[in-house]
DNA sequence: CGGATTTGACCTGCGC
DNA sequence: GCGCAGGTCAAATCCG
């Protein structure tokens, strides 16, 4: 894996996407266009989703000095486009938040060098403050602030299968399948209808309890898209190591998945549990993610309204350590580990 | 031996 | 109500 997490690798992802869209692409999820000219419309989720694979910790001055080139400031947006759904139901509407309080870093910092951006960038990125300020008191990534919603899952999922099931699309490139900090156990194929290639249903494996669940199916207009689509959410932390609890995980290189559908003479899965994204990245690839319902429905697998057990906060205090209390506090740590790149970060660390 | 995968059967939602 | 298609289960099997 590559460790050389750096800017050139941000920007070498968004430059990947600015390119016109193949023909496998769906159509972008652009649902700020006010704040996100289409031009850049594709670009975060795609550099982020590039990103968040290959380096698992970002300096968040570096961070920051991405923000800042020009046409960056739409990220802003599009980050919390994508992470809506995960926050509190109040606040959906609300933008992005980087409050002292949710972010292990002022954002007055980072003003200081947005001196030699044009003055519209320097005039968006000083818009990022103030709306701090007006929204202090909301900590959408602030543990203890996280409201807990009554836990509502139905004891029996098959119960209300097909319906109603928040679900996230996300079309993934055969490389990109490679990188998965959860370990995914599948338990099940099918024959589609109309596509030539089979959809292996996977759930995640490193909790019993743990209701995410994956189906990966292979794009029938480009073969070498998949299809990769989230149901459910983790009710726990990721794991440290990949796959730690899967030691005999087989990984299969995806070139395995056979157009014909399952090999049935032989056992040759058509693609490894852990050769997919996890949802960590697909909810950062919102340039190709797509939601299949939409999420102010009557839905009663929301995100912003899953049970999330005390089991899931001490993950995220895992995650944040041992920075954790300056995190909380509100003092700033000279790095930020985002929650879903630690693992990567350790997995890098670990030499995993 | 434990865990992952395969695969046919079964169950359920949905459209007609 | 019926049939189809999708989603899940679970036994058998494989693999490290």
């Amino acid at each position: 894996m590559d460790d050389d997490w750096d800017l050139h690798a941000v920007v070498r992802g968004c430059s990947a996407i600015t390119t016109p869209s193949s023909s496998s692409s769906t159509a972008v999820r652009n649902t700020n266009s006010a704040a996100a000219p289409a031009t850049t419309t594709t670009s975060c989720g795609q550099v982020l989703s590039t990103s968040q694979q290959e380096y698992g910790l970002y300096s968040f001055s570096t961070y920051f000095q991405y923000l800042s080139e020009p046409r960056r400031a739409s990220f802003v947006q599009e980050l919390h486009d994508v992470y809506r759904p995960f926050f509190p139901k109040s606040q959906e509407s609300s933008q992005i938040v980087f409050s002292p309080q949710s972010l292990p870093i002022s954002p007055l910092s980072v003003l200081g060098g947005l001196q030699d951006l044009p003055s519209e960038q320097q005039q968006i990125m000083k818009q990022l403050p103030q709306q701090t300020q007006l929204r202090q008191n909301q900590q959408p990534f602030s543990v203890a602030n996280v409201s807990k919603p009554s836990v509502s899952h139905n004891p029996s999922p098959r119960s209300k299968r097909r319906k109603n099931h928040l679900k996230r699309v996300c079309h993934v490139p055969a490389e990109n399948l490679t990188s998965d900090m959860w370990s995914w156990r599948k338990y099940g194929q099918k024959p589609i209808k109309g596509s030539p290639y089979p959809r292996g249903y996977y759930r995640c494996s490193t909790s019993k309890g743990c209701m995410a669940r994956k189906q990966v199916e292979r794009n029938r207009s480009d073969p070498g898209m998949f299809i990769v689509t989230y149901t459910g959410e983790h009710n726990h932390p990721m794991p440290t190591h990949r796959n730690s609890l899967a030691g005999s995980t087989r990984q299969k290189p995806v070139e395995a998945l056979s157009s014909d559908g399952p090999n049935k003479s032989s056992r040759s899965p058509e693609m490894s549990p852990a050769a997919s994204l996890s949802p960590a990245t697909e909810k950062l690839d919102s340039s190709r993610e797509e939601l299949a319902e939409a999420e102010d429905e009557d839905d009663d697998f929301s995100v912003s309204n899953m049970a999330l057990d005390d089991d899931f906060f001490v993950g995220l205090e895992d995650f944040t350590a041992p920075d954790a209390g300056d995190y909380i506090s509100g003092h700033f740590p000279s790095k930020v580990e985002f929650p879903w790149l630690s693992n990567s970060a350790t997995t890098i660390a670990g030499g995993g």
